[in-house]
DNA sequence: GACACCTCAGACGGATTGTCTTAGGATCCG
DNA sequence: CGGATCCTAAGACAATCCGTCTGAGGTGTC
């Protein structure tokens, strides 16, 4: 699970977000999904967006079914990771650490995600 | 010290750089830190850069001296959180947990970072 | 006056982005 | 068969963005 480092759009992500909630899932799923009342072209806007996923390789197609079925192809996580790697490099010199200390000191946290932070942090030390 | 919500090119963040690793500056100094063998265009293209960057509200402009000076009016923390933000809200449903133990998981940390890590816990809790 | 340096306004070409149109193939059903 | 419906594929489109570059004009200094 390598940082991906890729550059998506709003609406790239936007269809990403149901393919992850939901599995693969044909251009028409997708459009009901993104966009309620769907027209002719909100399918086609889609159909684009996936094709340009497709090729960013964020997405691949099945096209043993006549309606193809599109699968996500990077996880949330990785392409959290690829974002995260994004900012260091930008304003960090390339380290996360920086990173990571601002997210810490600035995100409000109940006393569980603290819990369970301290044991991430644990297990990191014995790996 | 607000999360920033702006959207910066790599070019605009390259300016910003100098000017918070050496404080405020002329076009023609950080011309000077931006393009080694500074050309004609060169200086305008900083100018143009600093124009945009003023425009977002990331820059101002000091115009009591014949060349301006200009200095970053938003802090480098403050821009992590942004983008931090930003991950947030297009990929975790605008939660900063999960963008945080994505980072905790992934980071390499020393014993240092982990030691400095735990007390930034701390302290958040008694807040 | 000549020169050097500055600001300011805007043009520019290329890329990106989201939307939309059209053409054509496959399938289903009367 | 013939028509309706769904699909893919290819590309046009306007708007915006992005980095670069040009030119006109102001100001200061020798």
């Amino acid at each position: 699970m390598a940082a991906w480092r890729v550059r998506l759009t709003d609406a790239e992500f936007a269809v990403l977000e149901p393919l992850w909630r939901s599995g693969p899932q044909t251009i028409r799923q997708l459009t009901a999904a993104l966009y309620p009342q769907q027209s002719v072209s909100d399918y086609a806007t889609v159909q684009k967006l996936l094709e340009r996923l497709e090729a960013k390789r964020c997405v691949r197609r099945d096209r043993s079914q006549p309606a193809h079925v599109f699968r996500a192809t990077i996880e949330r996580d990785a392409l959290i990771d690829g974002q995260l790697q994004e900012i260091a490099d930008r304003l960090c010199d390339g380290s996360l650490v920086p990173v990571l200390n601002q997210l810490v000191r600035r995100t409000r946290l109940s006393a569980q995600d603290r819990e369970r932070l301290r044991k991430l942090l644990d297990e990191g030390g014995k790996q």
